[in-house]
Formats: C-alpha cells, structure tokens, sequence
DNA sequence: ACCTTCTCCCGT
DNA sequence: CGGGAGAAGGTG
C-alpha cells in the first residue's frame, strides 16, 4: 500500500504530494488525514497524508514511512477541503493552508513540543455502599463521598484533603489510580445567570434567525453599540445546543475574549473552548482537542478559531465583522468570512455578522439582497446614544494645552469627583514617536526600514514598529554629543506619565500591546477596571470594541487624525468605524454618556458623521467616493508585491510583472503601478507595489497563477500576491 | 527546506 | 586546472 504525503514546507516548489511506502506495522493504523514522517532527500521531514492507494504512480522503489505521528485523524473530510479552498482562494501553497488551520503544537517547530498531559485519577475499586463500609475514620469517608457526583476525582485534588487518607484507601485497594489524559485550561466556572427579557427589536432579530436556522444564509445584523447584540447570540446558540449542535463564536481581539468567556460560562457552564493567541501552545493543544473530542459545544476565539474542529456546526457567529483583524496579513491571506461561509454551507447552517459600523462591502451586500439584514435601532436598556463633541487642537495648541483638551480635562476631574470612570482612547502606543536633537536636527530611524523610531519610556530604549529593531537610547545626541534631545509625538506611555502628573489621586491603567504582552495581565486589568479599582483606562485601538464597563460615562479620543492620516482608501472607513465604536463605550447604563473627540481637523465630514453617530450618513457618502474613485465594493481589488534586497532588481522586475499584466487581463480591467509600497524599506528589503482594480474578469486568477509560477524561478525576487486586498 | 550538482570566474 | 561563490535542480 502506498500512501500519498504532502510535506510540511510552506514553499511553492514542493507544493504537491510525494508517494511513500506504507510499512507492514502501519497498514492497520494509518489513515488519511493523519501526519508522518518521512525520508526526503537526505532529511528527515513531516507530512500529511492525503491520500492511501493500493499502487504507486511512478515506475521505481518507494522509500517507506518511517513512523506515523497522531493516533487519530487530525484533517477530517472538512477540514482537508477547507485546505484546499484556502489554496485557491488565496493562491497560498496547500501545505502554508493546512499551517494555519492547526494548533502549532502539531508542527514541526523545535520549540512547541507541547505534548498530552496526563494527570491521576482515582476510581473506587468497589460500589459507594461498600466502600463508605470499608472506611475506618471520617477523613476517608469523606473522601469516598466525592465519588458520588462522577464516580472519579483527581488525585491532586483528594491529596489537598488527606494526602494520607488518599495513601492509605490506595494501599488498602479500596480505591484505585489511573493516568488520564487532561486540559490545562481551567475556565473559573461562574454562577448561572439568567437568560434577559429580549425587547421587540431583539426578539424580531432572533426570531427571523431562528426560522431559517437549518439554512445556508448570512445574517447582517446592524446594532447600535449596546443594543444587546450578545444577548440575541446567546440566546440563539441556547437554541442550537438544544438540538445537540454546536456554536462557532468568533471575536476580534483578544482584548474581548474574557467578556465573552464569562457571559458564556455564566449562562452555559463549563463545554466552553476558547481558542486565541494568548494561550500557550499547550493550552491551545488542549482545546483543540477538547473541540476535536466533542467535548465543547461552544467554542470562542478569535480569526484562527474559524478552524475550530466542531463536527456539527448549528450557528457561526462573527462579532464585530467589520474588524480588519478578521483578514491575516501573512500567507495565506484568508478572510475569516470566506472560511466561515464554506463551513455555513458544509454544515446547513446560518453565520451571523454583528456590528454597529459594517464595512461597506457588508452593508452593500445586504442592501443587494445578498445577506438578511436585521437592524437594532435602540440601545437595550432604552438608554441613549453618548452626546458628542469635536474639539478643535489647533486652538488647544494657541491656548497651550498640547495635549488635553480644557475641557476634556474639566470633564476627567468631574468625572473623579462623581467616581464614575473614563475611558481615553490613543492608538499610537509608545512614549513618543520622533526624537531630534535641538542642537543639529539629528532624527533617530531605523537602520533597516524607512521609519522614525519609537522611545519607549519604561524600558529606556527605542523601537522600530516594523521590524523589532531595539537600541539603548543615551542622553547624549550620537552626532553632535549634545545633551539636547527632544521628545515629539505623542504615545499611550506618555499620555499615562502627564495624566499621572494631572491627577495624581487617580488610579490609571493602561493597556496596549506593550501591557498585555504578559500572560493573564489582559484578563487581570480587565477584572480590575470593571472592579473600579481603577479610574481612568488608557489605551490603543484594542479597547475601542465591544466591551461593556458601564460605569464609564465619559470616552475621550486623543489626535482622532492618526488613522484619518494613513494612506489608505480605507482610512475613512477605518477612523468612522474606530471613532464610533470608541464612543460607543460611554453611558452604557442608566448614567447618559459623553464622548470627547480631540482633532485638528474638526471639520473633517467624517469626524462630523461620527459626531452625529451617523452610521447611513457615512455610508452613503463614501459609498459616492468610492463609486467615484472605482474602489470596493463598486470594484474588486488585488494587490500584488514584489520585492528585494536589490532595490533596481525589484524595480526592474515590478515594472515587468505591470507590463505583462497590462498586456493580459480584460479591458475593464485596471492596473496601477508599479509604485514605491506605503513601508517602502522594510528590513533592508525594497516593497514595490500594483494594484488592480477589476470587476469581471474570470482570467485573472489564472494569469496571476502564472504570474506567480514565474517568480518562482527566481530566487532573489519574491511576489506576493493578495486577492481579497 | 535543504542538500547536491552545475557553472562561471578568478587565480596561479 | 583547482577552488570558491552562487545559481539551478531535485527530493518519492
């Protein structure tokens, strides 16, 4: 029997399966699906197996399978096809698709060896009665009455009792330990909560899912920021369960999982997995396999989740789905929502969108009939939208006040006074952004890309946000030796240092990646604000969405222009959707909220729009932009890469690639480019980018299929090509 | 991905 | 003609 392998190498040229040998001791075992390892040339390599077949496909010796890696099957029938829909959606090789499907503990690294972790359990060796009869004091008897609710207990747990009650029950054989295999992850269980009354617009929206909850359908529902979107989820999976299906909860950040993980345990108990990258890679093992066994009927993550093992999906849950969080930037550049529709439609059953600010590309698609749009007008609890105010920096700056607004300061010292709390938003992390010496003008960059590098205060050491370039910074300017520095731009770092300085009775936290990084010190400050033991939280981008702290009742947005700033035909859409979603955080209880916008452009038409809490305004209005200016979702784009360490070299072969497209694709088909790409220099590698703009053209994939097989003949340039720019 | 073979250029 | 560097080719 010959097995058909796909090795584990990411790259393009190996990209195709290689015929093995399957030895006589694995007949019975191997399936496909499974992992091996296998001789390859002179090493020793991993792979999947794709498929088994009684004769091989080439006329000489195979060499043979020389173990087989899992003892059950990792790519079930879905999976292996997901693979497969990666691939051509993306043009990413198969072997990079199935990379990122599975938990790193089943890769080939050297360091994730995280393995099975086995535990002791104790079995009684006789019935309950018997055994409470054996026993000679109270300690043992004890013991023996945990048994009664599962008839097992861990050993851990019965020696924090009696370590030698438990020693002398095993020596006497009334009961007995065995190792079993166990998760690592403990979820706290909570105290059951209560399913809420839903009100009319909630229950019209979960009613319309319910109806049509064995079908193959999109959901859009637009919800105003507290309008009790999680409630409409929780009670529609309470639906699913029911009927023995399972729920695929996907979240944008990590920043919200703990919200999530607590509502869903206070309402579901404990079959809940969770599944995102701050969990080590045993834990993640762990949960995959909990999912794998069908041991968790509801699992919460965020985009890599959509992989999630679950054999019999009910409901596919995609909050926030205007997130960009949901697209992976790194081969293969999947979006979550083309993965989460084939398995809607492997699986016979209904995603749910969930926003208050969907991308345009979403809002047009149910407008077109496409998606069922269910619309929550009113925030849960009846109470209002925040009131909004747009304050003008360049006048701030004339008064002095570089940083906080007057009267966003009145307001944070009113709000102190009343004990009720604040939430400052300022996505730039860092203490500041551009070091010059005031002595000869001498800027700090970093050496490798074209970027200003970042101080970071409490490490004393500048950092390139590009490429991790760390460098000690000295007083002392590198050029003219003067002691003359000068800190320009503004970060989260140095924003928490002045407000420390401007109120120094309050408790201020702050979170950004930069305090997060540690494991569990999300989920503690998290714990901490909602507790009120802080006053203010700062932080970046990461606590705009979704969470819901209804003691804040005021949100201050500092420099709202960074986003608004980027060269992006986005950057509207992205700053509308980061601006609304932050303000959507104030006076999320009976307390009204207030929301403080600090801008040098105030009258920029979006920033208005959001002022307004405007979600249709904006939408019509960039929807003329972009109808204007031929973007999505009136034209698909793709977006190509080429790049080198030999600047003339990628020139030279980016101009080609623009001529050989140009000279193939349809008429109605645009290509820009080659222009230098927004980080131009990135580690000393030179980024050339074409963008194409195209609306039909069914040859596309196909020239750009062997656009990319020309480039793999040479090695000293690279392409990179992304279909869902 | 990595190992082997091929090719080209320079040196004595 | 040997040696070193770098590109090209192949792996079952």
């Amino acid at each position: 029997m010959v097995a058909s392998v796909l090795l584990e190498i990411k790259a393009k040229s190996v990209d195709k399966t290689f015929d093995y040998k399957i030895p006589e001791f694995l007949k019975e075992t191997l399936k496909v699906g499974m992992r091996v390892s296998i001789p390859f040339g002179a090493q020793k390599l991993q792979g999947y197996v794709l498929e088994i077949k009684q004769e091989k496909s080439v006329n000489y010796e195979l060499k043979e399978i020389i173990e087989q890696l899992d003892d059950e099957v990792i790519l079930n029938k879905e999976l292996l096809q997901i693979g497969n829909h990666i691939k051509e959606l993306t043009l990413s090789s198969l072997s990079s698709a199935y990379n990122t499907m599975l938990p790193s503990a089943l890769k080939a690294k050297k360091n994730n060896k995280a393995s099975k972790k086995y535990e002791s359990y104790l079995y009684l060796n006789h019935s309950l009665e018997e055994s409470y009869a054996l026993c000679k004091n109270e300690i043992q008897k004890e013991l023996i009455s945990l048994f009664e609710s599962s008839g097992t207990i861990s050993k851990k747990e019965a020696n924090n009792i009696s370590l030698s009650a438990v020693k002398t029950l095993l020596k006497k054989e009334i009961i007995f330990e065995k190792q079993e295999e166990c998760y690592r992850l403990q979820i706290g269980l909570e105290e059951l909560d209560q399913k809420k009354e839903l009100t009319e617009e909630q229950k019209n929206a979960y009613e319309e899912i319910i109806k049509r909850k064995e079908e193959e359908i999109t959901f859009l529902l637009h919800g105003v920021t507290g309008s009790g979107k999680t409630e409409i989820y929780m009670q529609v999976i309470e639906k699913v369960i029911e009927e023995k299906k399972q729920a695929l909860v996907l979240v944008p950040e990590i920043s919200l999982t703990p919200q999530f993980v607590q509502n869903f345990t206070k309402r579901f108990g404990s079959h809940i997995a969770v599944l995102h990258s701050g969990l080590s890679i045993g834990e993640k093992y762990d949960e995959w396999r909990k999912i794998m066994h069908g041991n968790s009927n509801i699992v919460i993550g965020a985009r890599s989740a959509i992989f999630a093992p679950l054999k019999n999906i009910g409901i596919i849950i995609i909050d926030e789905c205007h997130s960009d969080s949901y697209k992976q930037e790194n081969n293969p550049k999947y979006h979550v929502f083309d993965i989460a529709q084939f398995r809607s439609h492997y699986h016979k059953c209904p995603i749910i969108l969930g926003s208050a600010t969907p991308t345009l590309e979403i809002m047009a698609r149910a407008k077109k009939g496409l998606f069922k749009l269910l619309t929550l007008k009113k925030r849960a609890q009846n109470n209002s939208l925040p009131t909004c105010l747009l304050v003008d920096s360049k006048e701030e700056v004339k008064k002095g006040n570089s940083i906080l607004s007057e009267i966003l300061e009145q307001k944070i010292k009113d709000r102190l006074e009343k004990q009720e709390q604040v939430m400052i938003l300022l996505n730039r992390r860092g203490h500041s952004t551009l070091i010059q010496c005031s002595a000869c003008g001498f800027v700090y960059k970093c050496p490798y890309c074209d970027i200003t590098l970042t101080f970071h205060k409490s490490t004393k050491n500048l950092r390139c946000h590009y490429c991790g370039y760390t460098k000690y910074l000295d007083n002392r300017c590198p050029e003219c030796k003067e002691e003359a520095l000068n800190y320009y731009g503004l970060g989260t770092e140095k924003l928490e240092n002045i407000l420390n300085e401007k109120f120094p009775t309050a408790n201020i936290v702050r979170m950004d990646t930069d305090t997060t990084s540690k494991k569990g010190s999300l989920e503690k400050m998290m714990k901490s604000f909602q507790e009120k033991k802080y006053d203010i939280l700062i932080g970046t981008q990461m606590i705009s969405k979704g969470l819901d702290f209804p003691s804040v009742t005021l949100v201050g947005i500092l420099n709202a222009d960074i986003t608004l700033n980027i060269p992006d035909f986005r950057s509207s859409e992205k700053t509308f959707a980061l601006l609304y979603q932050a303000s959507g955080r104030a006076g999320r209880s009976k307390i009204p909220g207030e929301v403080v916008i600090e801008t040098f452009n105030p009258d920029n038409k979006v920033l208005k729009l959001v002022q307004n809490q405007d979600y249709y305004g904006f939408y019509h209005y960039e929807m003329q932009i972009r109808k204007l200016l031929k973007y999505p979702p009136f034209y698909y784009i793709a977006h190509l890469i080429i790049k080198s360490r030999d600047y003339e070299f990628a020139k030279e072969e980016a101009k080609k690639t623009s001529e050989f497209l140009k000279k193939n694709v349809e008429e109605t088909t645009i290509v820009l480019g080659p222009t230098i790409a927004n980080m131009f220099r990135v580690n000393n590698v030179y980024h050339f980018e074409i963008m194409i703009k195209y609306r039909f053209d069914d040859k596309l994939k196909t020239i750009l299929k062997e656009l990319d097989s020309m480039f793999l003949i040479n090695r000293k340039v690279e392409l990179e090509i992304d279909l869902n720019y």
